[in-house]
DNA sequence: ACCTTACGACAACACCATTGACGTGTAAAT
DNA sequence: ATTTACACGTCAATGGTGTTGTCGTAAGGT
């Protein structure tokens, strides 16, 4: 097989499609979020999008390897979107909320580019940017940098698996989500209480809560059991082991 | 269409099929996880499955509606897995702990179902006895009950996210799971100081404990706030929210 | 021994991603 | 201004997918 795809940069030729439109790397994701946006995920497959675009569906490959390079892109995009126009406050708390419920956010709004994309790791410049950031902002909270690596982990893993799952449900076919979330009246609210005592107990509460998602919770109870840890700051207490914070650089920057 | 499916308490007749194969809905199951975890995901398909049972695919159709009611019966077979032979110890920590590990555990042990089935509600009979374990373990820890909803829906989510998510690392093809891992080193560690200078800060840290999974930790975070919300059993004290027990227990680690 | 019908088999449909071959129009080179 | 090269859009084909309408047969109840 001929390589067929050329780097965005060595493009020269710009021919139009039959139907007159030209082609761009950049123009092909838009449209592909559009469509997803718009018809749902189950309207993003290859022949439609070269539909959309007015252009024969194997045009695409022109541009992309394969579909997987183009969710890829997709993803990237989604990234770059969740960190547009936000600044940290320098309230690492405020800003952690802040950076999760964007993910969060922004993987939901395109569901099934994020289920492809939220459990790689691409490397490329909006990741390390959102990396760059996260760990400054628990740096600058003077977490010590054995507890900062490990809370960055907890915390993204946790972002991108809620945003993951959450974004999974949004992707299923219309008929599977709906019967998921029939399923806490139609199961669980006939479930006898002589077998099943604390569902019958909590049933509207839980039928109720079971509808959103449980990450804003989550992550309030993350940020709750960092503040925990944090070093106390001008107070000589604690001791209890070699985790103290050291003065450090200001350590944030977007 | 008229409807194919016989639920299986009213089958009687048990026709082989052409190459002798006796079908039923568990050996169906069972064949399927077999498939997916000897040949990977992309390996479940029903003219596979068909092969693999020795039957026509289309015979399928006579025990599952379609594929989705069949990736709901593989997802309430690993919930059923995880739970085998463990029993709640009366310390709601401990009992967290091990059935979010155990989750964990059943997901991973098959990736690539895990993928398919870890964001589904299935209402059957394994998941609504998980789902009245763990209520039960909260209510009985005096959690009230809206908060026990809350925190239930949180910590199931985490575990199911979590699980995917490292489920999805190990169902990658080869090459993409080792190219992610060498992202750390080839990406991250080759970014300069001066733009990056947090990453660069703590490059060792990070590399080697991006390599492990961040559930544990995470759920740890999880289990210590959950601890920090748990009302005052004798002490009147009272301050509703924030910080209180701020030094509790050293919450180990896995 | 006879019916009934459950259920396995077959064939067909509509969709999917991907690829090799082809020819045309563009842009660069002369 | 003309030629040339090749980028890239198009076509056609391959081999996959889930799903369904139809049919025949053998298993079970009677």
């Amino acid at each position: 097989m001929v390589e067929r795809v050329v780097p965005e940069s060595g493009r020269r030729r710009r021919r139009p499609t039959k139907q007159g439109a030209v082609l761009s790397e950049r123009m092909i994701v838009e449209t592909a979020l559009r469509l997803v946006s718009q018809h749902g995920a189950e309207a993003l497959s290859v022949r439609r999008l070269g539909a959309a675009l007015g252009a024969d569906p194997s045009a695409i490959y022109r541009y992309f390897r394969n579909t997987d390079a183009l969710l890829l892109s997709l993803a990237d995009e989604l990234i770059g979107r969740a960190q547009e126009g936000w600044e940290p406050t320098g309230d690492w708390r405020a800003d952690l909320r802040a950076i999760g419920l964007r993910i969060h956010a922004s993987y939901r709004s395109n569901p099934q580019a994020a289920l492809l994309a939220a459990h790689r790791t691409t490397g490329r410049a909006h990741e390390t940017r959102a990396v760059e950031t996260i760990l400054g902002v628990l740096r600058s909270a003077n977490f010590p940098d054995p507890l900062v690596v490990r809370m960055y982990h907890a915390f993204v893993d946790q972002a991108l698996a809620f945003a993951a799952q959450d974004a999974a449900a949004l992707a299923l076919p219309q008929a599977a989500h709906e019967a998921d979330a029939e399923v806490w009246h139609a199961v669980y609210g006939k479930l006898p209480a002589a077998t099943h005592p604390n569902i019958a107990a909590t049933l509207p509460l839980l039928a109720d809560d079971m509808r959103g998602s449980g990450y804003p919770f989550a992550l309030e109870l993350m940020l709750d059991a960092m503040a925990a840890r944090l070093p106390a700051t001008s107070v000589p207490a604690d001791g209890s082991r070699d985790r103290r914070a050291r003065a450090r650089r200001p350590a944030n920057r977007a």
